[in-house]
RNA sequence: GGUCCCAUCGUCUAACGGUUAGGACACUGCCCUUUCACGGCAGCGAUACGGGUUCGAAUCCCGUUGGGAUCACCA
C-alpha cells in the first residue's frame, strides 16, 4: 500500500509554527515511506477563504522545501459532496434542523451553566410533519447534521496516541450543511480522504474529537479507515499557548534571515526523543522521522533555540549554497573566513563591508601608535601571501615582547575596525595589501 | 462543568517494577598561541506534591496541584 499524506490548510490566512509542523511532518512521513504528499486546500468558508492566502501558503511550503504531488481545492469538488451528501441523506445518516444559530448558542449556555456537556439534544429528529411544515411555511430552510450511531462505539488506535475510545453519546451530532447549501469542514474532509485515498491522517490533537466523530463517517461512507496521528500541539516559551506563536509565519521567519532549514530541523524533532540537531539537508530528518518518538506532552517552540539552530546550520553551508545571496565580489575565500561569525546568511554583507570599505579608521590608543607605524614598516616590506598574518604578528612580538591580546587587538582594531571578528590570518589576504597598508598609515 | 491527554535536569526527552535516573540543546570551566566560531575534555543540573500497592516505584493505583486539548452553522 502506497502510503498518501495531506496537508489540509484552510485559506483563511498565512502558515504558522503549528501548521507548518503538520506539514513537515505528513512531508517527512510520506518521503520515509515512499509515498505521496498531497496539498489540500480546505476552502469550504468562502466567506474567509482568500486566493492571496492559498498562494502564500504555496510560497512558504516551497520556501520550506516542501513539495507536493497533486494539489486540490474542496471548492472545485462541491459535486462529489453533494453526491455522497444524497447518499447519506438516502440511508438515514443526515437529517434536517431549523435552530438558528442564536438558539443552539443559548442552549449551549444553558447546560455548560447547568454543568453539563454542551451536546446537541436532537430535538429536530423528534419534529413532527406538521412542525417541519410549519417551519417550511415560515420560509426557514433546514441545516443538516450527520446523525452519530450512539450504539457503535468509537475506537481507534492512533499512531502517536495509543488507543482511543469516544462515547458517541457524548458527541454533539455535527453540522455538515448550512442552510444556504454551503459545507461545513466536517463531511468534504472525509469524502476527501476517501477520494484522495489518503492513508494517513496525521494532524495536531486539537483534532482528535473531530476524527472520533470523522470516524463514523468513513463507516457511514462504507470506506475503510485510514491510520490516524494525533500530535501534541506546540507552546510558547512561557509554557502557555500564545498568540504571538499563532502569528509566527514563514515572513516573519524569512526577516529574520532564517535558513529553512534551521525550521525543519527544530520543528521535525521538537517534542520527539530525537535530538535537536543542525541539519542542512532534509535526508537525516526524513530517515529518522518515527510516530513512536513522539510524546503526548505539549512540548515549547523557542525562537532563541531556532536561532541557534540556524548558526550552526550557517555555519556548515558550503559556498555553492549561499553564492547567489553573497555581496557581489565575495568569493569563496571570503565566504569560508566569514562564515564562522555569522548569526545569518545575510549578516556576511556587513563583513564585506569591513573587508572592502569604506573604512572608517577607528581612534588609536597613545600607547599602539609606534606598534602599529612599526606594523606597517613590517608589513610593507614583507612577502604578501597566505602566511603573511603569521608572519606579520611573528616579526611583531619579536621585535617588541608583545604577545596576546596587546599584540593581537591593536592590529585587529586598525585593521577591522573592530574587537572582535573573523580569523585575521584569513582576513588580512582579504583586505588586500595596499589596504592593509592605507588602514595602518591612518591608524 | 463533561470528556480526553500530560507531568523526569533551564529546554526536548530516555527509562515500559530492580539503572550511580541516560542522551541532546543550553549553561560553566579547561585545552586548541587575541576576539568570534568550530572541535575536544570535564562539570553543573530532574523524577510536581501527598497517600497507598510492593522485598523494591520515575514506572502501578488514588487524591491534590499544575499544564494542554475539545465540547462552533471555524478549520
Amino acid at each position: 500500500m502506497t502510503v498518501i499524506t495531506r496537508f489540509a490548510p484552510s485559506p483563511t490566512g498565512h502558515l504558522h509554527v503549528g501548521n507548518i509542523r503538520a506539514a513537515l511532518h505528513n512531508w517527512l512521513f510520506a518521503r520515509l515511506s515512499g509515498g505521496q504528499f498531497l496539498l489540500r486546500l480546505d476552502d469550504t468558508d468562502l466567506e474567509r477563504s482568500r486566493p492571496e492566502y492559498a498562494d502564500s501558503i504555496r510560497a512558504d511550503l516551497r520556501w520550506l522545501g516542501l513539495d507536493w504531488g497533486a494539489e486540490e481545492k474542496q471548492s472545485d469538488r462541491f459535486a462529489l459532496y453533494e453526491a455522497r451528501f444524497a447518499a447519506l441523506r438516502a440511508s438515514g445518516h443526515v437529517y434536517p434542523a431549523y435552530e438558528t444559530a442564536q438558539e443552539l448558542d443559548l442552549r449551549r449556555k444553558i447546560l455548560l451553566g447547568r454543568g453539563l456537556p454542551p451536546v446537541y439534544d436532537r430535538a429536530a429528529l423528534s419534529l413532527t410533519p406538521e412542525q417541519i411544515a410549519a417551519h417550511e411555511a415560515e420560509g426557514r430552510t433546514p441545516h443538516w447534521r450527520f446523525k452519530l450511531d450512539h450504539d457503535q462505539p468509537i475506537a481507534w488506535t492512533d499512531l502517536i496516541r495509543g488507543d482511543q475510545r469516544f462515547d458517541p453519546k457524548l458527541l454533539s451530532d455535527p453540522v455538515i450543511r448550512r442552510a444556504d447549501g454551503s459545507w461545513l469542514y466536517m463531511l468534504p474532509s472525509v469524502i476527501d480522504d476517501i477520494d484522495m485515498g489518503v492513508t494517513h491522517v496525521l494532524r495536531g490533537e486539537d483534532h482528535v474529537s473531530n476524527t472520533a466523530t470523522q470516524i463514523q463517517m468513513f463507516i457511514a461512507l462504507g470506506a475503510p479507515l485510514p491510520a490516524f496521528a494525533h500530535e501534541a500541539l506546540l507552546t510558547g516559551s512561557e509554557g502557555k499557548l500564545s498568540k504571538r506563536l499563532g502569528s509566527l509565519g514563514v515572513a516573519h521567519f524569512r526577516e529574520a534571515g532564517l535558513e529553512p532549514m534551521a525550521i525543519a530541523s527544530l520543528l521535525a524533532r521538537l517534542g520527539s526523543s530525537m535530538p535537536i540537531e543542525p541539519f542542512d539537508l532534509m535526508q537525516p530528518l526524513i530517515d529518522s522521522f518515527d510516530f513512536a518518538h513522539f510524546g503526548r506532552a505539549p512540548a515549547r517552540f523557542d525562537e532563541t533555540e531556532l536561532a541557534t539552530l540556524n548558526q550552526k546550520i550557517v555555519h556548515m553551508l558550503p559556498y555553492a549554497a549561499v553564492a547567489d545571496r553573497l555581496p557581489q565580489g565575495m568569493d569563496e575565500a571570503a565566504w569560508d573566513a566569514i562564515r564562522p561569525n555569522l548569526e545569518t546568511v545575510a549578516g556576511a554583507a556587513d563583513w564585506w563591508r569591513v573587508v572592502t570599505g569604506p573604512f572608517e579608521a577607528p581612534p588609536v590608543a597613545e600607547e599602539d601608535r609606534d606598534f602599529l607605524t612599526l606594523a606597517h614598516r613590517i608589513l610593507s616590506d614583507a612577502l604578501f601571501d597566505a602566511g603573511v598574518w603569521r608572519s606579520l604578528t611573528d616579526a611583531l612580538k619579536a621585535e617588541t615582547g608583545r604577545k596576546g591580546k596587546t599584540l593581537f587587538l591593536p592590529l585587529r582594531r586598525a585593521l577591522t575596525g573592530r574587537d572582535h571578528g573573523p580569523d585575521m590570518a584569513q582576513m588580512l589576504p582579504l583586505i588586500g595589501r595596499d589596504e592593509a597598508l592605507t588602514r595602518l598609515n591612518r591608524a
